[in-house]
DNA sequence: ATCGCGCAAATTGCACACAAAGGCCGATTC
DNA sequence: GAATCGGCCTTTGTGTGCAATTTGCGCGAT
C-alpha cells in the first residue's frame, strides 16, 4: 500500500515517519497523545535525531502538532477545521474524479472493483475505515497529478483523525454502496455526475458522522478544549 | 506578510526556512541550484541540524527536491508537473472565492483594493510576481480554511518557480485587471461569476505563460535541463 | 588517446553531548 | 491552610564529531 515513492527519501528517517504514521492513523496514538523524542527513538531503535525529523515531516502534514519547547503531540483538530478540511477534500475529490471520468484503463477498474469488494467483506470496523480512506487515495493516485495525489493523501489521512475524534462510534463512515456508484459514473464517463456524487459522498460523511449530536458533542467539545487549555488530561 | 501562525514553531529553525523560501522565490537561488548543508548553515549563522530541519520542511512543501545522499536542490518542476499544479491551484481557489462571495467585510475589501492598487502602481517585474502571488494568498487567508489555507500558499510558492523555469520572460503573469474584476464580482456576491473568472484567470495564466511558444519554448527547455545536467550556467 | 580503476575530498547520515526551557513538587511564608 | 517561590528533573533545542556514501580526479593499462 505505501508507495515506492515513499520509500525513497532518506532511509531510516522515513522509516520512523511510516511506523509512526501507521500509529496514528490505526489509533494506537490518540489524538492529543505526548510524543517525546527519546522515548520514541528507544522504542524504534533510532536517535532522537530521526524522531525529530519525522516528527517534523508528520507535523508538516498535519498530523502531529508541534510546540516549541513542549514536544510533539498526536494533533487534535476542532471540529471546526474537520468541516473546513472536509470542504477542501471536497474540492479536491472533486477534481480527481472529473479528471477519472471515461479515462479509467480496464486494470484501473479491475483493481477498483475488487477493493469495493473488499471494503464490502470487511468486518472490522478499523480496517474498514482504512479501506473506505485507500479507495480515496487510489483514485487520487490514478489521476497521475502529483500535487493533487499528495494532497489527497494528507487530507483523508487527517480526515481518519477527525473521524477517530468527532466521529459516531458505528456510522458506517463511507457506504460502499456510493463507492460502486462513483465508480459506475466514472466508467460511464459522466463526468458531472461523479462529481455530483463525490461532493454528496463526502458531504454525507460530514452529516452523518460529525453533524449530528450537536448538542452532547457540544459540551464534550467544550470540556476537552477546556482540559486542554487548563492543561489537564 | 508572513503569517503570526508561521511565526510559532521553533524560532531559528523557522528563520531559516524563511530565509531559503524567500531566497528561493525571489529567484536568488534558481531551480536546480545545489543546496549543501553546511555552507548553507555557516553563511547564517547556525548549525547543519537547523538547516537540515528547514530543508525537510521546504521539501515538504516542494519547493526543494531531497535526494538520499545526494543532498538537496531547489525543486526543478516538470512542465507537466506544473500544468498538473494549476489544475489543482484552479479546483482550490475556486473553493476560494465562493466561500468569499459577498462575505468580505469592509476592510477586507479595502485591504484587497489596496493591494490591487499597489500591484497596478509596481513597475519591477519581480516584484510584480511577488504582488499578484500575494493577492491570491491574501485571498485564501480570508477564507479562514486552515487546510486551504496551507495548500494555496504552497500551491502559489510553487507556481512562482514553475514560472520561473518556464515562463515568457515579460509576460504579466497575473493581469491586474483580472484581480480587479474578481474583486468586484466577490463584493457583488457572485459566487458563480467569481468562480469562473478564477478559473479563466489561472487558465489564462498556463496558456499565457506555459503553453504559447510550444517550439522554441520546448527547444529553450531542453537546453536548460541539458545546460544543468552539464553543470553550465 | 581512451577507458577504467582506485584513491581522496566533499557531503550527507546519524548519534551523542551539552545547554536551556518547562514542569513538578516540596518548602516556606502569610 | 493556601498560595507562592525555588530548585530539581524531565524533555526539548542545538552544536559537533564520526562513519558512510558519493563524486571527482589522477594514474596507469590497453
Amino acid at each position: 500500500m505505501a508507495k515506492k515513492v515513499d520509500d525513497l527519501g532518506r532511509g531510516r528517517s522515513q522509516a520512523v515517519h511510516r511506523a509512526l504514521k501507521r500509529a496514528i492513523l490505526d489509533q494506537a496514538l490518540s489524538p492529543g497523545s505526548k510524543l517525546p523524542e527519546d522515548s520514541i527513538g528507544e522504542r524504534l531503535g533510532v536517535s532522537r535525531t530521526l524522531v525529530r525529523e519525522a516528527l517534523v515531516r508528520l507535523s508538516e502534514e498535519g498530523l502531529v502538532d508541534l510546540r516549541p519547547n513542549k514536544g510533539a503531540t498526536v494533533a487534535r483538530p476542532t471540529l471546526e477545521e474537520g468541516r473546513n478540511l472536509f470542504l477542501t477534500r471536497m474540492a479536491l475529490e472533486r477534481l480527481v474524479v472529473e479528471t477519472l471520468a471515461g479515462k479509467l484503463t480496464k486494470e484501473q477498474i479491475d483493481i477498483l472493483a475488487a477493493h469495493i469488494a473488499a471494503e464490502d467483506a470487511e468486518k472490522e470496523h478499523a480496517t474498514s475505515i482504512r479501506l473506505a480512506g485507500e479507495f480515496h487515495t487510489m483514485l487520487a493516485q490514478m489521476t497521475n497529478n502529483a500535487s493533487l495525489i499528495r494532497y489527497v493523501n494528507e487530507l483523508v489521512a487527517r480526515s481518519s483523525l477527525i473521524l477517530a475524534l468527532y466521529g459516531r462510534p458505528h456510522s458506517s463512515d463511507c457506504a460502499v454502496s456510493e463507492h460502486q456508484e462513483l465508480l459506475d459514473s466514472l466508467i460511464a464517463g459522466k463526468a458531472e455526475d461523479a462529481s455530483k456524487l463525490m461532493a454528496h459522498h463526502l458531504d454525507s460523511i460530514t452529516t452523518r458522522a460529525l453533524l449530528p449530536r450537536e448538542d452532547d458533542r457540544n459540551i464534550k467539545d467544550v470540556l476537552t478544549a477546556y482540559a486542554a487549555a487548563e492543561g489537564l488530561a
